[in-house]
DNA sequence: CATCAGGGCCCTG
DNA sequence: CAGGGCCCTGAT
């Protein structure tokens, strides 16, 4: 039986306009996990809701955003769900915390100003204006992704995450919605490796048991990861074990939202920005880069990422036979 | 039936 | 710094 949760706090955030509520909540790009849910705007005027789980001191809590006005007038009714209320203290934590995540404060205009006449840019910007980055979770719960997404295709990470969580999660049902809640570090630091193994991890059962441990006896602080620059960050986050050059891509752009993040660009991103920035079938890695920087300068990554959910927004609608292939779900 | 690479990274020499 | 090895899968 999932854990019963039930509201316990309700918020209306406002974010720093323009704001774009669907493509923010929801990255198509993203391979799919049980914790979050994203249901579109109805044709009968039903906002777009978003639902996602929430590990926060301990207990899986519910969250939900409701849309609640866009682009210059912006607004999301947030609703929280637990077992029991929690202390005010809390609640103003985890707006401060929503807040980061979501990126609501993010002042998108000189990003707007300087790479809006781009060329490549200048469509998409009219589709996805007011799109943020979105942290889906901790520092912990985004290196357990990123891990998974290691030599592996889309398929296999999918499967991956879901014998984790339904191993490892807690099922929680609220508003309607069945969704797991992340398992605590301690519980896969506790875990012996085999039982990892036997969940299909290969090799990657070891980082995920290491990593467990550090972030179990506390000894990565993300806090102070948010407040270095790309560069520092870079080298602490190289420091974890099991964490290269491709997850610290991912992590510095995600989760440590550094808007110039691009500095390195692994196959599988390399061949779709190969086709998006230069309809080729493969371009090197340096042309890519180098031509980022010329064209973006220190949006170079949140300008890729616009580009990058614009396609996975389209191949929704219509499917990009190119992409099929690279994608193998 | 083999062999190989896939949205890497560690470790060794 | 280069290269072998690693888990598992689906493609060839």
């Amino acid at each position: 039986m999932p854990l019963a949760l039930q509201p316990v706090f309700t918020a209306r955030l406002c974010p720093h306009p323009p704001f774009n509520f669907e493509a923010t909540v929801h990255k198509p790009s993203h391979f799919p996990a049980p914790v979050e849910a994203y249901e579109p705007a109805l044709s009968t005027g039903r906002p777009g809701h978003f639902w996602q789980t929430l590990l926060w001191g301990g207990q899986p809590l519910g969250l939900r955003l409701v849309e609640a006005g866009r682009l210059e007038a912006p607004a999301v009714e947030l609703t929280l769900f637990a077992q029991s209320p929690l202390p005010n203290a809390t609640y103003a934590t985890l707006m401060r915390e929503l807040r980061w995540r979501f990126d609501l404060d993010a002042d998108l205009s000189e990003f707007e100003k300087i790479c809006g006449p781009d060329t490549l840019l200048a469509p998409v910007l009219e589709r996805w204006r007011g799109m943020r980055i979105k942290t889906g979770g901790s520092l912990y719960e985004m290196l357990v992704i990123y891990v998974l997404l290691q030599n592996a295709t889309v398929r296999r990470s999918v499967q991956m995450m879901s014998s984790l969580l339904e191993c490892y999660g807690t099922p929680v049902a609220f508003d309607g919605r069945e969704l797991y809640g992340f398992w605590p570090a301690e519980a896969l630091a506790a875990a012996p490796e085999e039982d990892l193994r036997a969940l299909k991890l290969g090799y990657r059962a070891r980082f995920l048991r290491r990593l467990s441990q550090d972030f179990a006896s506390g000894t990565v602080d993300e806090g102070v990861l948010r407040g270095l620059d790309k560069e520092a960050a870079r080298r602490e986050l190289l420091k974890l074990y099991g964490i290269g050059p491709a997850s610290v891509w991912y992590l510095l752009f995600e989760v440590f939202h550094h808007y110039d993040a691009l500095d390195y660009v692994s196959p599988w991103e390399q061949r779709i920005y190969s086709r998006l920035f230069f309809d080729e079938d493969l371009v090197p890695p340096e042309r890519i880069l180098d031509d980022a920087k010329r064209r973006w300068g220190p949006w170079r990554m949140l300008a890729a990422h616009y580009l990058f959910e614009d396609l996975f927004w389209r191949r929704r609608n219509e499917p990009v036979q190119w992409l099929e292939e690279l994608i193998r779900l």
